[in-house]
DNA sequence: TCGAAATATCGTAATATCACGATATAATTA
DNA sequence: TAATTATATCGTGATATTACGATATTTCGA
């Protein structure tokens, strides 16, 4: 799809991509990852525990959110620490926190 | 939740009201219609016929963005036009659009 | 090299979302 | 008021997502 009046235009294909992503981003543990990664590097565990889930669940959003591009991860020993590479969640997350926090 | 450091915080029971809210923009034919609204006001039919589906269907994706409160509604005749309330849309928009679009 | 710790993957049952036909409501026009 | 147009709601089967136990993989330390 053209753009013709010099806004950027989004193709269907891309709509279905970018709900896709959105839609990973919208659940209530994953979104949490996401504010604290913004701030800090996590390893699964940590994450995890701030979530109030199991590890391995934990392991499961990250890899979603990786699969997506919002994230990256580095081994660190036994520990596998995870840092956000997509540029847009700090806007993303600022909406949020404007809509919803204090 | 508390703000310790002067940032904005979100506390788990906004992060499940804000899941819900990403996971109704998370639909390919609702992202297009915001991107439509977020330029002009338009009808069920005319959001309908641009995504490519039937008018109920329409009527039931502008339904779940209204009660979240993301568009408004307004009777003109037999028909109703649609329009965005949710400021925050433009920019989530643009960020969409910054990493899929042309 | 064996056991423990940290993370990842697999299978599956419960739940949620989706598209759609059928039907209903509201406003206009004949 | 009857027919038509535009929109909304309901019921349902198909599909997707979720949480979780079981199991696997990787790394470190004894």
């Amino acid at each position: 799809m053209k753009a013709q009046n010099g806004k950027s235009i989004v193709s269907e294909q891309d709509f279905q991509q970018a709900a896709e992503c959105l839609k990973v981003l919208a659940h209530p543990h994953r979104l949490q990852m996401v504010q604290m990664l913004l701030r800090d590097d996590y390893t699964v565990g940590e994450l995890a525990e701030a979530c109030g889930i199991q590890s391995h669940m934990a392991s499961e959003h990250l890899r979603l959110m990786q699969r997506c591009q919002f994230l990256d991860s580095e081994r660190d020993g036994r520990s596998i620490y995870y840092k956000v590479i997509e540029p847009h969640l700090e806007q993303i997350m600022k909406c949020i926190e404007s809509r919803f926090g204090n």
